[in-house]
DNA sequence: CGATATCTTGAGGAATCTCAATACTAGTGG
DNA sequence: CCACTAGTATTGAGATTCCTCAAGATATCG
């Protein structure tokens, strides 16, 4: 048998849905034309006039560290674009083993699947701020707007191309490939945000590393330690990784 | 250091791609009208009209056990519908090392991303008969056809799906769970055409089994003799498997 | 500044891999 | 029709990676 990793089975004990603070904003005049993250969502899709129509049915929320913004199985009443912050989702094994299947951040879409009920959950990692729309009136404006089915299809055909990559990872690279890939996918990231690509912040836990890469949080956190002795990164307490030699980096994630 | 298992290495010096033994019957008056998988497909999008259409730009072919049919970085110059037999689709390691993330069966659409280069590789299994259409002159039918694009973000949806369930099967099930869950989920597929549920026919070796589930064929190989040991499975030569306790095979892949 | 959660490190164990030999299967030619 | 060959699958023994359990260190938050 694997692990029945404790963080993982934790949950089954978890707190009922933490209610989201909302964001006392709806009368914003138009909270897309001031969204820090438009060019890079799928209302990137939409023009000026036409996103009228999407301004009038979102909604600003936040949730605090730890809130589970939907539940697997659960009604998918709404879909969500993240503003700010980090979302883990994941799938569950009945006695509480847990996969990670992706790390969402700014820009990102959650609920590109269109289904009835959510086929995963997804939690905050940190505080996280999203933007919420109604699932329905969602629909109505793919209806509309053909370019925005456009743009879901190719989003999800880069999440379908992730995913292989994923299971590429998962299936056959070593503890310390998976952590050296890992690190490398943050830093495209942030770069991708502007930010320096040298120098990784992180926002899940050890936990949430071990569960995304399968692995158990002890030997995430020696590999880590593996990495830095070989002087390939530097920790800047536990969240804060630099990378200092990127060439060895890349090496270790084979590719 | 994981495997860099000899099947996998063998790909390296893969002949060149095997020419596919284009069928004679591009005079055939519909070929869409005679398709038997044709309900199960994408094409079960369009009606009598519409699919005129598309029964003018496709062709058919052949390709023997082993061929290549499209090669990771390549030019997508063509979509590709299964007619009959098993294509499997990987990805692999500058090393060798492969991971297969689907099998795809009759019905089966190949090349949902619409990229202009392929994300993965894809071979024959068996003797495959596959429907080919021209990527461009697809692009123009979806443009015609919005039913079309709706189809296919449907079907990247259930992709999407499929791709975290293995992720959830690859990062935290157990080589037996693994099997357990593979074996279900081709008694499924057979069922869903009308085969008898618990007899399966494993059309891949034991070497393709192991690079889908993240494990060696010896791994493979001993843990299908302990389920047929425990009663669970009967082995009617190598590659026919007959679920003989299907409560028990559904346990031991967990779910 | 103390309490609690998270991270790191260590020692031992278990699942799976590697390497190697044997058995089976299917196709080939005598 | 049978022996032979090549490919594939099974089985065994030992090695290795990663996991488990446990303790200690560090960070975080009130």
């Amino acid at each position: 048998m694997l692990m029945a990793t404790p963080h993982a089975a934790t949950r089954a004990s978890r707190a009922p849905l933490v209610a989201p603070r909302r964001a006392a904003e709806p009368a914003l005049p138009d909270p897309c034309r001031t969204c820090a993250v438009r060019a890079l969502s799928v209302c990137a899709a939409l023009k000026g006039a036409e996103m009228a129509g999407l301004a009038g049915i979102v909604g600003r929320s936040q949730y605090p560290a730890g809130a589970t913004i939907m539940m697997e199985g659960d009604p998918a009443d709404h879909l969500f674009n993240i503003i700010e912050g980090t979302v883990q989702i994941y799938r569950l094994l009945p006695d509480g083993r847990r996969q990670i299947t992706g790390f969402l951040m700014g820009g990102d879409f959650l609920g590109l699947a269109l289904n009835d009920t959510n086929p995963y959950s997804a939690e905050a990692v940190g505080t996280v701020s999203l933007c919420r729309l109604p699932r329905r009136r969602f629909e109505q404006l793919i209806d509309q707007f053909p370019q925005l089915e456009r743009r879901m299809l190719v989003d999800a055909s880069n999440e379908l191309f992730a995913a292989q990559e994923q299971m590429l990872l998962l299936g056959r690279k070593t503890a310390r490939e998976k952590v050296a890939t890992f690190l490398l996918m943050l830093a495209r990231r942030a770069a991708r945000r502007g930010k320096p690509d040298d120098e990784i912040v992180l926002a899940m836990s050890r936990a949430g590393i071990g569960d995304y890469l399968g692995l158990t949080i002890e030997t995430v956190s020696r590999t880590i330690t593996r990495l830095r002795r070989d002087g390939i990164l530097a920790l800047h307490g536990a969240n804060r990784v630099e990378i200092v030699d990127r060439e060895a980096l890349e090496d270790a994630a084979e590719g």
